[in-house]
RNA sequence: GGGAGAAUUCCCGAGCGGCCAAAGGGGGCAGACUGUAAAUCUGUUGUCAACGACUUCGGUGGUUCGAAUCCACCUUCUCCCA
């Protein structure tokens, strides 16, 4: 199976320009494609993550890959699919967040000569002159296509800034640039890009009269219809310091039955035939399809050490209660007469934002510390009762193992 | 440039000068049920030394015994006219 067919076949493929065109340059490793990347968060997400395997995946099939840092871009901020104005951000924290993804991207494509390669827009947006530009290409772009865009119709209601309604010219004059200077040939990105994408493309054929492609990524969506690597606390985030390994893990081992499929044949790199094989399990065997899941991706994004340290911790903990979980640290400062109370010691594990909540947590019965409820919330415990360390567990799925430091 | 209106807690959205930590919904959390799923039901959802106290209703001042509510100015946004 060629990789074409491949994409197609997990479910990848959104949308493209002329499938033969794409099919034919892509499967014979012709195609020198980017995907751009914004810097807005210090980490790259789950979101972002699906970009990079596909990078991967093309590469693989002998296509070069070029990854766009949007350093310039960010500066301006994407209107699509928002409904309200992004805040903007400082140079000095977009320069931080480019660096942080340089280093995240760098773990999973290869970069180097006539490898993969790495861009920031930042090198050529932020030098332009504005009516050079205006010049430039301001004349091939049609106002009354643009608002025409599923993008922006969506703000005319809401209201949409001139500064934000720039970011497609911007990431058209992206693709040109890129045509130019490395004869980028197929640009790819999320589904919700494909109007600024078709911009560059047209941008490109009015400006060197040369054909160019783009080609969108099924956005990952649960069966709800809400992306998928959110929650409520943020993005399921690719660094081990802002999600563990573990919450990455637990992430994957709970999505929806209806989404466990899904998201095997689209973000991991399993042989189709395995998956297929998967395709007629229902009811409680779809648990060993999470678990799947769950290991397969954390595996890629944090290496196979901590894929299996999560998947043990989880196991022990859901089955027999095991001890394998992730270690909270307290002092002796927290420690009044002798004792830590647990409220504090709820407080201090990182278990609950705030004391109230740790009471409300103990009041309903939530908490346990040792598999033993606890419906006390003056209950204390001393050094020796910690001992080697005791497992506290607020509801369910959430625990930390409390030792004395 | 002229005119009208809006800003409330995680989000949407009610809110007579005292009975307002602020209705209702969504979301979140916990419990029951389960398969670490979904659906459903129950409780809960500002903070703290907790039958009480403290800090919140875009910002800054003011009126008042008392302000989310009234006044002034500022900021941001929306709408109408040009």
């Amino acid at each position: 199976m060629q990789i074409y067919e491949e994409l197609k076949a997990r479910g990848l493929i959104a949308q493209v320009t002329n499938e033969e065109e794409v099919r034919e340059l892509v499967n014979n490793g012709k195609a020198v494609f980017y995907i751009g990347f914004d810097p807005t968060a210090d980490s790259l997400h789950v979101g972002h993550f699906m970009a990079l395997c596909l990078m991967k995946r093309l590469q693989m099939a002998g296509n070069k890959p070029i990854a766009l840092i949007g350093g310039g871009t960010a500066h301006i901020g994407d209107p699509s699919g928002r409904t309200d104005m992004r805040s903007m951000m400082t140079t000095e924290t977009i320069n931080h967040n480019c660096e942080c993804f340089k280093k995240q991207m760098e773990r999973f494509i290869e970069f180097g000569e006539d490898k993969a390669i790495m861009v920031n827009n930042a090198d050529w947006l932020l030098d332009l002159n504005y009516v050079e530009l205006l010049r430039e290409v301001g004349a091939c772009f049609s106002v009354n296509n643009m608002l025409r865009a599923e993008c922006y119709k969506q703000r005319m209601e809401k209201g949409l800034s001139f500064l934000e309604f720039n970011y497609m010219i911007m990431q058209s004059y992206d693709f040109l640039e890129l045509y130019r200077r490395f004869g980028c040939n197929l640009q790819f990105g999320g589904d919700d890009q494909w109007s600024n994408m078709l911009g560059g493309r047209e941008l490109i054929r009015r400006k060197l009269d040369k054909e160019s492609h783009a080609m969108t990524i099924t956005l990952l969506l649960n069966s709800e219809g809400k992306k998928m690597g959110k929650t409520v606390g943020g993005a399921v985030w690719l660094d081990p310091n802002k999600t563990s390994p573990y919450d990455f893990y637990q992430y994957w081992r709970n999505v929806g039955d209806a989404d466990v499929l899904k998201c095997i044949r689209m973000l991991t790199f399993l042989p189709l035939e395995e998956i297929d094989k998967m395709d007629s399990w229902e009811g409680a065997q779809l648990n060993t399809a999470k678990e799947i899941l769950a290991f397969e991706l954390t595996k890629l994004v944090h290496g196979e050490e901590e894929a299996n340290k999560a998947q043990s911790a989880a196991r022990a903990l859901f089955s027999d209660g095991g001890s394998d979980a992730p270690e909270a640290p307290v002092s002796d400062e927290d420690f009044t007469d002798g004792a830590i109370d647990i409220l504090t010691m709820l407080v201090k594990s990182g278990l609950v934002a705030s004391r109230s909540e740790a009471r409300r947590a103990v009041e309903q019965g939530g908490v346990t510390v040792d598999n033993e409820k606890v419906t006390d919330i003056k209950k204390a415990f001393t050094k020796d009762d910690i001992g080697e360390g005791i497992l506290l567990k607020r509801g369910k799925k959430n625990f930390k193992k409390i030792v004395v430091e």
